[in-house]
Formats: structure tokens, sequence, C-alpha cells
DNA sequence: CGCTTTTAGGCAAACGATTGCGCGAGACGA
DNA sequence: TCGTCTCGCGCAATCGTTTGCCTAAAAGCG
């Protein structure tokens, strides 16, 4: 009622009413009776507070929190030339993989405070370097690419996930990719199934290479022989299950015989399993399939899918951990590598091959 | 070769050679014997700019090319008061809802050269208090809010996606639950489907009553009535198959006749597909399965989901494009809420009820 | 020619926090 | 009593841009 200002068309907060700025240290010095720097000295707590003695920092530290006052970002970020944000690269935001990595980052970095800028590249080469770019010009102290192969280097530390062929400078999280293979072609290999059928990824992932080196290893060790006809690849850039099924598709129309697949991920094993019923053939009675990555969802196909664990979320947080360990010390030495272990997890989609014939391919109908 | 400076330790990338700080305006006055001020307004085509030849002009733009001069961020947010990020709370980064939501937002933003923080709660109250909190402190222009309910407003324009009960003042993007319920229920209803069971959401989930109100209503349009005991309600946060799972056996616990299920979500519907199967119920020929969401495995699961689709992606890019609207515009009042329209999607899991009788509980087998 | 505009751009004060340096006063040792 | 030290804190520069105000020359104009 004092104030008779209704002038003002847009009415105001009822909240206590804030007219003034937010506080920032002048006004907490202020009102102290102090200078500034004393008063940031002891909320940053930093070395020179320890000439202050513990009333005053006390006396500080109630004004503070009283008068609710929040450190300005760009201003500390300017002075301290740090931003605490890290960037992170990612093929797409969407269901999968980057997803699952990406949560283990956000974990990570939020317990040291950190925050992150995400920018998803689309696979497209051009986008991946200006994403590059975009980040660093917000200033940030880190990078971390999901999936995503990076041309150079940037002056801050970088971490990749599943990256390969790295520019040195980098550290990548990578996993055990023969011993993914081994563990897979081995389940298939004790039930029985020699002919096996592939479905490779597609040319822009990065994981595609060293999973079919590691196939191919495996195969060999085990003397089981790659029929070039039995190998698809992947085409077309959306995440989504179509790709395995056309990949499928064209393994079948091959007319060679296999009784078992291995995707290059679960949601190509999905589409693939949908092929395959299509053409009347039984999951896993006619044909045993296995994927890869181990989402949400796998577990709960029917077929249940076996397949090999990524353990994403957990490389997600080494990612993080890594960016962070390198910005913050000086001394750490940027590690080349860590590798993470792959996991077989049998479900109800790989059984015995059939003991008559292998062909699996006697039961179409229609 | 000219150069003999092999005495550094650490190889220098051996690109130009780069040992001093980034280019800044200064640099560039410098360089052309202006002034930073001259400089900055050329660059940021200011107003004052006007007066400003276009041979200076091109000169300033020239000069910028050249040396790569890359503005400071911290230093343009401390002036000019504004980050040019919005901050983005979601329940969780992983597949699904949020995630196709936030890959509309990402969208969106990044056309305006907008970043975005993201932020997960899990659902825990107090953390969605201290998110809102934390992104504020890191002085985001803007707040959106995925299924995340919201106890006050902030300072900063805010639009949450499918929240319900929002305080005063913040748009809300929602679906149209009423809408949605009755294609559904119409849908099973045409098929001859009269005993319907229907998982609800959990509790802490925004969407829960409305949808369940849609539901009524759309029952008790049609004449149908709600069977309490064929009610069950999601329970646990995880966003996985398992309570979707465990509600269905519930259901099948109470031993009440139903033929048709509406799940809350598609990740729930599978939960409840697989509950059945394992109850000796085929679907759809024992018992009709309704998902919602039409996330990307709905259409590969076996059989595909019949489900409502809710356009997330497009309800993510109205999100962003509100909260834009409302940080750059002085005269957008902000809107209250915005309705988009959910779509039926019949694939599999849905069909005709059977003539003869409609418990669907006959076929159980240990 | 004298006067008002426009042109062309510089000066310096913000923005808010951090931090090297300094300075007075009391404590303390010789 | 005279340094010397530590305590307790303030001054002011700095981070890089932006922007209100100013000036000085040139141009327009009657």
């Amino acid at each position: 009622m004092t104030n008779s200002g209704r002038k003002t068309g847009q009415p105001r907060d009822k909240s206590k009413a804030e007219p003034m700025r937010a506080v920032g240290l002048k006004a907490i010095a202020e009102h102290l009776g102090l200078s500034t720097a004393t008063v940031s000295r002891v909320l940053t707590a930093a070395p020179a507070a320890r000439s202050i003695p513990k009333v005053t920092q006390d006396r500080v530290f109630a004004a503070a929190a009283e008068m609710d006052y929040r450190p300005n970002v760009a201003a500390r970020s300017l002075r301290r030339q740090q931003s605490m944000t890290i960037g992170v690269m990612v093929p797409e935001v969407s269901e999968g993989y980057a997803t699952l990595v990406l949560s283990g980052v956000e974990e990570r970095l939020l317990e040291a405070h950190y925050f992150y800028f995400v920018v998803s590249h689309h696979h497209r080469p051009e986008m991946i370097e200006q994403c590059q770019r975009m980040l660093l010009d917000r200033s940030v102290e880190g990078l971390i690419a999901i999936d995503t192969p990076l041309k150079h280097r940037s002056r801050v530390p970088t971490v990749t996930v599943s990256g390969h062929h790295e520019p040195e400078g980098v550290t990548n999280i990578i996993l055990d990719h023969n011993r993914a293979a081994a563990l897979a072609i081995e389940h298939l290999h004790l039930l029985g199934h020699t002919q096996i059928a592939f479905i490779k990824g597609q040319e822009f992932s990065s994981d595609t290479d060293a999973r079919w080196e590691g196939i191919q290893l495996a195969m060999a060790s085990r003397g089981l022989k790659i029929v070039p006809q039995l190998v698809a690849q992947l085409e077309g850039g959306a995440p989504t299950h179509d790709p395995g099924y056309a990949a499928t598709c064209r393994l079948l129309a091959t007319k060679k015989p296999f009784s078992a697949l291995f995707a290059f991920n679960d949601v190509s094993a999905i589409g693939a399993v949908r092929a395959f019923r299509e053409a009347g053939l039984r999951v896993p009675e006619d044909v045993s399939v296995v994927g890869f990555d181990d989402v949400q969802s796998a577990a709960y196909q029917h077929p249940a899918l076996t397949t090999v664990r990524q353990p994403l979320h957990q490389m997600g947080m080494l990612a993080a951990a890594q960016v962070l360990e390198q910005i913050g010390a000086l001394g750490t030495p940027p590690v080349q590598q860590i590798v993470v272990s792959p996991e077989l997890v049998v479900r109800e989609s790989t059984k015995l091959r059939k003991k008559h014939q292998g062909k699996g391919r006697d039961t179409i109908d229609s």
C-alpha cells in the first residue's frame, strides 16, 4: 500500500519485492563494511583467507547465506579462465548407445560440479568439425566424443568413447572387441554353430572395424570360416531397426545356409529377428541370434536377446573421469587408452543347433 | 628445419605455433590501428556501426577472419548479461521419453545458437529443487522441464513438457490426453473389447493423472465400466520394463477376466506382453495390448505394438521455440498451454476379441 | 563564410569476481 | 626501544567485451 507505483504495466512478482540486481560481492562487502576482496577470499576459501580470523569469516558466511549470494559464473569464468563446462559430441540424442554413455558422463561430471553441453552431428563430417569448433568457442575445458571420429585434436583435453585411430594426445575409452567377439563366437560354436552370418556396422560407426577384426580373429582361432556372402553391412544413418532388417533380408536372399547370426548391435539384431520371422524362420529354433550392447529392451524382446554387454554407463563415467583428471591435474599424463571388458549375456535367442541339418532353411512358408 | 628449438620437453603442436593467448579484440584493434570499440561494433553489427565506412568494415572482417578471432563468451556474457544457454531438467538421461523430447529441444535450440545444460533429478523432489537452483546459478536464460513437476517458477522463462498443475507463468506443452485415451479405448471397443485392464503410470509421473482422467472419460462416454481390480499402477522409478511386468502379474493375480490392456507407456506394455506370455496367454489372440508413446522399438516388438503416438520430438521443438520466444521478445505474452495431438498407430498387438468367450484365461499351462 | 549535421571512430566506464601487492598495527625478540 | 613478523584487510588491476558519450574533421547549407 505504501508504494503507489501502479503505473508500471507489468505486475511485479508478489514475492518480497526484489527490484535490485542480484546480490554480488559488492553488496555483501558493503553490508559488512569489508572489501569485496576479503569477502571473495573467504567465500572461495582462498589461501589468503588464512589470515582472516574466524569471526570475520563467520560473519561473511552468514551474510552470504542470508542475502542468498550466488556468484556470477560469467565473471568468475572470465577471471579464472575456466568455464566448468565440458563439451560432449554424440551422433544423435536418441535411444540407445550414446544416451547410455551420456548418463555415465553426466553422473560423474555433476559430482565434480561440472556441466556439459551436448551437440549431435548426425554423422555428418562437416558437422562434427563444426561441433568441435562451437564447443571450443563456448570455451569448454574438455571434450568427450562418443562414437565420433575426430580429425584433429583440440587444445583442450579430449577423450573419445569407442573412438579408433584417434589423433595422438586423446584418450580413448574402448571395449575389448577381440574378447567381445571371442565371447560371442565361442558361445555360438559351443552350441554347435559353424555357419555363422554377420551384420557389420555402418561404415561411419567407429566400432565397425575393430569389431570386425575381433570377429575374424575369433573365427580363425576356432578354425571357422567366414563366408563372404554371409556378411552384410548396415546401411543408412538412422538409429532404427530398419537397417538390421534390410541387412538380414539381403543375407537371406543369398540362399547361403547359416544357423546363427551375430549382429552389430541389439537394435539391428531386433530388426534381424523380425526379418527371420517374416521369412518363416524361428528364432532360436531355426537360427540363433546374438546382439551387442545389451540395451534395456534386449531382455524384453521375444525371444529375449542373447547379447554381448558393453558397460556403456561405466564407459561414460570413465570418460568423464579422464577429462576431469586431465583438466585438473598438471601431472596427469594423458593415458592413451582405457580398455573395458564385455560380458556375454545368454538369454533366449540362441540355442543348440538342430542336429539333423544346419541349413535352417526348410520351413519357409508363403 | 629452420627452427632448432628441440629443447622444449613437450613437442609443440606442429601447426603454425601459437604461443600467445587467443586473439581478442585488442589484438585485432592493434593490428589495424583501430580501437577495440570500433572492432567490436563492426563485428557485432552494432547499430553504431552505421557510421563506419564499408572499407574499414571490410578490413575488420578480413583481419578477424585471418587472425581467427573468436569472441570470449565469458566476457560477452558478463557484459551483455546473457548466457545463450538454457537449462533442461529431465528425470533421467536414458532411452525413451525424455531423450526423444530432448532431441527436439536440441534441434530447435542449436538453430538459434543456444546451448543447453541437461541435469537429471531421478524423480527426487529435493533434487529437482536443487537442479533448478544450479541451473539458475549457471545463469541460464530459460528453463525447460521435461516430465518434471516444478514447485515454484523461476525468474527466467520456463516451459514444461507434460507438466501438470504448473505454477502460473510457466508455459506447458501437453498432449491431449483425453483424445489419446479416447483413441485407444475406441480402438479396443470397436474390436469388441469391453473388459479392459489398465496400467497407470507411477505416482511421480506428471502424465499419470491427466491420462487417467482421459481414460475415465473415454470409458464413460462409451458406457464401459472400469473394474477396480483391473487397474494396476507402475511402481519403482527405474525406466525399465520391470514395473510393467510386475503390474501385469498383479493384474493376472486378481483372476478377474479381461481381454485387453491399455498400458501407460510402451516400455511397460512390453513388460506386460512378457508377463502374459509367461502366463501362457498369447498376444493378441488372448489379450490385446495397447502401449503409449511409440518409442522406436515399439514397431519391432513381437508382436509389433499397437500404441498411441506422442509427438515427442515435436513437443521438444515447441518447448524450445517457446522459451526462445519468451526470452527474446519483450512483447510475447507467455502462452499458458500448447496442446499437441496424439495419433493411434495400429500394429499387431491388438485384435478382434474372440467370439466364444472373453475370459482369455483358459489356456494357462504351467 | 558561419553554422548545423553527419561521418568516423576513440575514451573509458561498466560487467562481477579474483588476486598480486601493499600497508598499518600489534606482537615479539634482541 | 627498535626492528621484524605476522595478522587483517584494502587497493586496484585484470579478465575481454560492450556501449554511452565525446571529439574532430568533413560535409552540407543558407
